[in-house]
DNA sequence: CTGAAAGCGCTAACAG
DNA sequence: CTGTTAGCGCTTTCAG
């Protein structure tokens, strides 16, 4: 309850050289300091967010947008941004939007403008150019992590052309027969990362002229349980099977695998599977996957925004960043290859 | 950047009348309600947070600790969470605290005493009875998840009663041999879980007048993965093995099943394995488990520290919401037989 | 280096 | 029902 008022009385202060004192701005002699953190600490003084905030016009809070804190990727990412944000000082503010059009709306044109944010991360979503111009408008920046945002920085991976490499990495091996298991279409909430994920898959075909079989090309949620589903509908069509598998991402690779095991099949004797992400769940599996440190990404997107953050406020730009014109970098993978690839069945 | 005093101006009202119109209170005219609202919306303006909440005292904010992200326990609580406060118009501020115990020193002692918080939510997390006071005493009511919380309310599973049942359920079957897969002990920063549930275990054999047996007692991390290894070296030992697994969460009692695959024991045949958590993945391996709705129990906190925030607020309690009495609830749970137990090999 | 004073933008009595 | 008047608790010029 105690005010920065009481500090000053008790360290015989002034309001405004305790607040610099506190704040460990320059222009405060060492012994005011030492007096106004003693008189500080021994009151337990902690000083109110909001008023500083209004203040000031800095808030120390970042926002995260995501789509799902459940699948891997996301709660990499998430645990990326926080861990840099909390060791920074600043508080996150998380929007699960989840598959919900209500709430995705209601986040992007009500909580979002509150003006309590520093900047926002989205992660995986589709902005409208609205959108980014509404948040643009009220003077916060934006990155993106994981696909385009025009206007906006964004952090990202080369999906398309990573989807090219990892069907070539079959290809290579020596398949012809190659299934793709791609992310349900209804999740193109996302920046429409299923569609490029295929894309590349497609083109990778293409170039060893090898045929896109329509019954070949599945779709599951991107979870462990919902690709299992899948891949059984797949390996249990009674007609030919493929000798190998390209999931769009780990968790799919996995129920893939594990739907093999049902069905007798031997992975990577019968069945070659390869995946996309880096799941620590991939060693188990031996899982043969192209890395892509979420948690990095989580943790660059947060510096990047912080560096911004502390520009503007040194730059004296009233707390309000000037978001440097924005770049679009592309993070580094690493194609991992382990024991669930290998030449097909003879 | 349009201020209440702009929209004021523009309505041709004052200030005050356009608060109260704006902010839905009553003794307000229809008619100046709606030049309010036309004018709010033709400036687009955006009340500032820290403003109103500076002045009112109220943040519309909630702050949740959790200690990992990545485990289903804890990303379900998240989940609702979440999705119960979006929905009622409040900001969730997320601590992932992590194993650091730097980072939980300074979630505990600093961000959750900036009085930006209505309330906190806490997971699975052991506070002292000073950091309890700490939090009370900034009039922050606190409900803590999956554990007890001296002085706070909670909502929790009873850990110890379901372990037995989950043994029992076991023994039931026929099986002696009996191992228990429990959480490293390193992670008692969790509610003491692990060695409730193993206190469990141990009561329900001793019941029976069974024997527990100190090496098939393992532990792991309370991931698929760390449970997997753990469970190798179980089911590797040279020795007798055990014809049941009790695994104190699903993810473990599934690494334990993949482990027993790759020693070629057939599940539940060869071997029984019983989880605790209801797991979505549970399904796609048959797993027998306790479900217990971590999703449910987070929506059920949120929602009683909406109610308790209300009541505050109509009380006229300046914003600091008066915890009722603390309460202890305990959520309800089931026991879900799938195929992973069986009678034990003849 | 320090203090006084002026707000940050809104809400909440209080009179009317 | 509406306007006026005080602040909420801090940061920040601006003099000294």
């Amino acid at each position: 309850m105690a005010g920065i008022k009481d500090v000053a009385d008790r360290a015989g202060l002034s309001i405004a050289t305790v607040s610099r004192a506190l704040s460990g701005k320059a222009n405060v002699s060492a012994k005011s300091r030492k007096l106004a953190k003693t008189a500080a600490a021994e009151l337990g003084f902690v000083p109110s967010y909001h008023a500083s905030s209004l203040a000031s016009g800095r808030n120390h809070n970042v926002g995260l947008v995501l789509p799902s804190v459940h699948r891997w990727y996301f709660s990499s990412v998430l645990e990326g941004v926080s861990a840099t944000l909390l060791d920074a000082g600043y508080d996150l503010t998380l929007y699960n939007v989840g598959d919900q059009a209500v709430r995705r709306e209601s986040v992007l044109n009500d909580f979002l403008l509150r003006k309590r944010l520093d900047a926002v991360i989205a992660v995986a979503l589709v902005l409208t150019d609205d959108e980014i111009q509404q948040l643009l408008a009220i003077h916060r920046p934006i990155v993106g992590i994981g696909g385009a945002l025009a206007g906006a920085s964004t952090i990202r991976i080369n999906d398309s052309g990573l989807s090219r490499m990892a069907t070539n990495h079959l290809i290579q091996l020596g398949h012809t027969r190659i299934a793709h298991l791609t992310g349900d279409p209804a999740l193109n909430q996302d920046f429409k990362l299923p569609g490029i994920r295929q894309a590349g898959f497609e083109a990778a075909m293409k170039d060893a002229g090898l045929p896109v079989r329509p019954e070949w090309q599945i779709s599951a949620d991107f979870t462990i349980q919902g690709a299992y589903a899948s891949a059984r509908r797949l390996l249990g069509m009674g007609t030919e099977r493929p000798t190998a598998v390209f999931a769009a991402s780990d968790e799919m690779a996995i129920g893939t695998i594990l739907a093999a095991r049902d069905f007798g099949l031997r992975v990577p004797h019968d069945l070659s599977v390869i995946g996309m992400d880096g799941h620590e769940l991939g060693e188990v599996f031996g899982l043969t996957t192209i890395n892509q440190d979420a948690r990095g990404q989580g943790a660059l997107a947060a510096r990047l925004l912080l560096e911004t953050l502390d520009a503007g406020a040194a730059a004296g730009n009233d707390g309000a960043a000037t978001p440097r014109g924005a770049t679009d970098r592309e993070y580094p993978t690493e194609l991992v290859i382990r024991t669930s690839t290998a030449v097909p069945p003879a």
